[in-house]
RNA sequence: GGCCCAUUCGUCUAUUGGUUAGGACGCAAGAUUUUCAUUCUUGAAAGAGGAGUUCGAUUCUCCUAUGGGCUACCA
């Protein structure tokens, strides 16, 4: 590559980062340090219609909880700012005139309403070089109207003049050439005087062009306008340095149809935010990645896969391993429908590489919230080691062993019927007095004991031992009957066992 | 409707003219166990259809079908 790497991610702040747009700027970043280049973070704020408030710092803190470094950006700075398009009215009005002295692009004030009952009336109606003398602009009127209407202050937009008949050639990394013909392009609005703002394209291609960005990998939904892109830059004169185009194949609902969106995720049950977020005019919340118990870690790397392969069957990848391996050759050509069940179990593989220490850490404020306090960290540590293997996400931390906490209340109705019958209470009664004359608790200790103990009386191994969990834990599951006993102690194992006696029925 | 892109197990994908079409998730069965889960082993499961090109096509070409995207003074 003759030509430093320099990528951007360009989000606009309509809303909160959707989890596809999150793995376009994982990929850019990933190509970006794979090739020692900069990424850069461009806010794209050109509809002053649909700006959310809050929007920015929500893309700001998902992308450096993922561990999605930017280079240059508005906080970070960089000698191509600004980094907000809505500061940059003067570069785009500038480019705005360039386009228009070259005759490349014209003046049009053809209201919307006009434009709607145009597209009303005539059937597959295009703004373009066979409808554009019928419309009212700088080119079907006469100079004196134009002048007239723009000292009158009329509202205008300026469109990009396309000239009809040929073929527009895009040539993309991972698609190779892609032919389209320029009659079927319309006369794109470039700029709208309302909001003295450009439209995405124009902006777009200036800031590329100015921020001398190498490669422009984005979505898929950009395939279409992207040799209107090329016709932009031929129109500037930019060609020798315009940038590779890369686009990268949607991400799909589960279920089927359309690319996946955010309501998916309510419907659906899982996250399609990176970060929990609240709406701030409805109120209404859409739950993230990061508050339902993922680990940034395991988010990236299912990530990353939903669209490359590293060529090989490897699939736990840091995000060092993923920067050298990562390969717009290795990028697939369709759509990949997101599988949720996957990425749960990428956090599972995740959680269980996690130090006991770090999960206890995060599973601290999940134990207050449950009203659990006064357990020394290391107790919770051995209560984290012996439960890890059956979760998911950091919360399942505590319906797992949340026996180990509080006594159990309920007993499984369905465990209870099964092992609990008349001769149990006397079996357990028994039980209490041979642990009772246990000194030590531990489970090398109380272990050979009991089960002395069971086969001594030939007694129903399954039957005792089920009938014995149920007092302590509640129900049929969990780890090692004496390891739990062990950090339980002699006394409140004792205690449930006798609770059990009473309450179960 | 028009234009563009895509098409291998249910899902993510490997295989870039010659393979028993490989792996992973999920699913099923078995092993282990005092339980549930983990774990391990095994299994079912695929190149959309039709024409070409070729000694030979999942792989190249065309057609059809299906899926997706775009078609705004949104990005």
């Amino acid at each position: 590559m003759d030509q430093k790497v320099r990528v951007r991610f360009a989000p606009s702040p309509t809303g909160p980062l959707h989890i596809g747009g999150v793995r376009t700027a994982l990929y850019n970043y990933l190509f970006a340090r794979q090739h020692g280049g900069e990424m850069i973070l461009r806010i794209e704020d050109t509809d002053s219609q649909r700006f959310v408030p809050g929007a920015e710092e929500y893309i700001n803190e998902a992308l450096a909880w993922l561990g999605i470094k930017i280079d240059e950006g508005v906080r970070e700075g960089g000698e191509y700012g600004p980094y907000k398009q809505s500061e940059r009215r003067d570069i785009y009005r500038e480019h705005v005139k360039m386009l228009l002295n070259a005759g490349k692009a014209y003046i049009a004030f053809d209201t919307p309403e006009e434009l709607d009952a145009r597209r009303e009336s005539t059937p597959n109606f295009q703004y373009d070089a066979s409808t554009r003398m019928s419309m009212r602009n700088s080119l079907s009127l006469s100079a004196d109207e134009v002048k007239e209407l723009l000292d009158n202050g009329a509202k205008y937009v300026v469109r990009f003049l396309i000239e009809p008949g040929r073929d527009v050639e895009v040539n993309d990394l991972i698609r190779g050439k892609v032919t389209i013909n320029s009659s079927v392009l319309d006369d794109k609005v470039l700029y709208k005087s309302a909001d003295d703002l450009p439209t995405y394209h124009l902006a777009n291609i200036v800031d590329d062009h100015l921020m001398k960005v190498s490669h422009v990998i984005r979505g898929e939904e950009w395939l279409p306008s992207a040799p209107l892109h090329v016709l932009l830059y031929e129109a500037f004169g930019w060609v020798d340095t315009m940038p590779a185009f890369v686009h990268l194949p949607l991400l799909l609902k589960p279920d089927g149809k359309g690319k996946l969106s955010k309501r998916d995720g309510d419907r659906l049950g899982f996250p399609v935010f990176p970060l929990e977020w609240q709406d701030p005019k409805s109120g209404e919340i859409s739950s993230g990645y990061r508050e339902s118990g993922y680990l940034p870690e395991a988010v990236v790397n299912f990530l990353a896969l939903l669209g490359w392969n590293p060529g090989d069957d490897t699939e736990f990848m840091s995000m060092q391993e993923l920067i050298d391996k990562f390969s717009l050759d290795h990028c697939s050509k369709s759509g990949a429908k997101f599988d949720f069940e996957k990425g749960k179990w990428f956090n599972h593989k995740y959680l269980q590489e996690l130090p006991d220490a770090q999960l206890t850490e995060l599973f601290k404020p999940i134990l207050k919230e449950n009203g659990v306090e006064g357990f020394s960290d290391e107790y919770i540590i051995r209560v984290v080691s012996m439960v890890k293997g059956r979760i998911n996400f950091v919360k399942d931390l505590w319906e797992q062993s949340r026996y180990f906490f509080v006594e159990p209340t309920e007993y499984d109705a369905k465990s209870v019927k099964k092992r609990w019958n008349e001769g149990t209470p006397q079996l357990m009664n028994e039980l209490i007095e041979v642990l009772n004359g246990i000194d030590d608790f531990s489970c090398a200790s109380v272990e050979p004991t009991v089960l002395g103990w069971i086969t001594d009386k030939n007694y129903h191994m399954g039957n005792v031992m089920n009938a014995f969990r149920l007092t302590v834990v509640g129900e049929c599951k969990g780890p090692h009957m004496f390891d739990i006993t062990e950090l339980l102690g002699k006394e409140e194992t004792v205690r449930r066992v006798r609770l059990g006696v009473e309450r179960i029925k």
